[in-house]
DNA sequence: TAAAGAAGTAACTAGTTAGTGCGTTAAGTG
DNA sequence: CACTTAACGCACTAACTAGTTACTTCTTTA
């Protein structure tokens, strides 16, 4: 009998072999859901590491503390759906295809990554105190809201879309209408007696949020 | 000297006055505030009963737990912004003024009531599973999409609005673009490098808000 | 005024939770 | 193959937290 442990028994053992790289993604993505689902103060560090099949030291080792491993999180995720907006090429498109697609993105990216929203709303309970700390995000949306603009002034200059439009009161209202809709999905099919969340009702809602800005924008 | 205290001496000694329903209120008012600033479970019960001037231990004697003191606020919510909205009487009016009339009064009353917003995202983090224990609320909600619904059928046979539009819709429509703002504005101020919350651009964002529902609804 | 019930309090418990100290083991390097 | 570095893991702690036990004090009423 040898020192180290046969094949077929003692099944719990690993090997693991190091990869520091993985391991913090898959901290990431465990604490990513883990934020989204109890919020920051919800969520505990024990379920993370498990989650993430890693040990807790490990989210010290390599995060500092829970918060600073929320503040990366959020990060993330700003980056990746200020990433996904920029490759959309808007610019290539005629505005008001351009507005629609966008509207169309921003939906389905809701839908898609629903931790979004979720961690969007911890970080706003707690006054934006991470989000504030991250100069990377605030030059990706600067990007975002000119791109918005720069698509208003394209239809307002060929006539389709009146003059004068805000870009960042445009931004947020079609953000806030998808947004809005699926952070209160749950006591909106309460209140409203209808399953906000049956496929047709998803399909409805884009439509008419699509429909909502056209009329906005139009002239 | 009598075995009571003195006036003078000891100011820590409060002969406190009993009495059950004022207690109850203040623990609801605190609870209030402390749910909403810091969620469901990042509340803590110590600091409701320090903060409502009661002793803990009447938290559990009035409302059992934690979870059932959140859903008597969270209903306790709910009833007041619905009474509210029924005392608009949006019936007495033409229906272009109805409706501008209930996206100031929404806009106006999340600013009042910033708590309302927040127990309304904690609430969706648990997924509705306070609210569906309630049956008060469903009762008025009915009644407040009704009233909608009247105003919009009044509009279009007037040949003022569209025909068609869907009551719920246009509701949730009229919640988002101001909750949204609301609820984001912490992050929302450093996305857009603008004071969302400035005197400015909090009535910019009415008026556009009022502009966005009009024209999503007229002919 | 005595008895009963309700309001109120302090101190405690049992279970969690973020964060650490320290030892172990794999992998890269000379 | 030694040796060093970095990944990894166990077991602990100090502080906290929802909920409770057992008690005192006020108020009402028969």
């Amino acid at each position: 009998m040898s020192i180290t442990n046969e094949d077929t028994e003692k099944p719990a053992r690993k090997p693991r072999t190091r990869d520091a790289e993985a391991t913090k993604a898959r901290i990431l993505e465990a604490a990513k859901k883990e934020f989204s689902k109890n919020g920051l103060g919800g969520a505990r560090v024990d379920v993370i590491a498990e989650k993430a099949n890693a040990n807790k030291r490990m989210i010290y080792h390599y995060f500092e503390s829970k918060e600073r491993l929320f503040q990366t999180v959020l990060e993330d995720a700003y980056i990746d759906i200020r990433t996904a907006e920029q490759k959309l090429k808007l610019d290539d498109l005629e505005p008001k295809a351009a507005l629609a697609k966008l509207v169309q993105f921003t939906w389905e990216y809701y839908l898609k990554n629903p931790e979004f929203i979720t961690l969007v709303n911890s970080e706003n309970l707690h006054r934006a105190k991470h989000l504030k700390k991250s100069e990377v995000i605030k030059v990706a949306s600067r990007k975002f809201v000119n791109m918005v603009g720069d698509i208003l002034e394209r239809g307002a200059s060929k006539g389709v879309f009146r003059p004068g439009i805000d870009p960042v009161q445009l931004n947020i209202t079609i953000a806030a209408i998808g947004y809005y809709y699926l952070t209160n999905r749950f006591t909106g099919s309460i209140i409203f007696e209808r399953d906000l969340m049956a496929k047709e009702a998803i399909d409805e809602r884009l439509q008419f949020n699509v429909d909502t800005i056209m009329r906005l924008v139009c002239a």
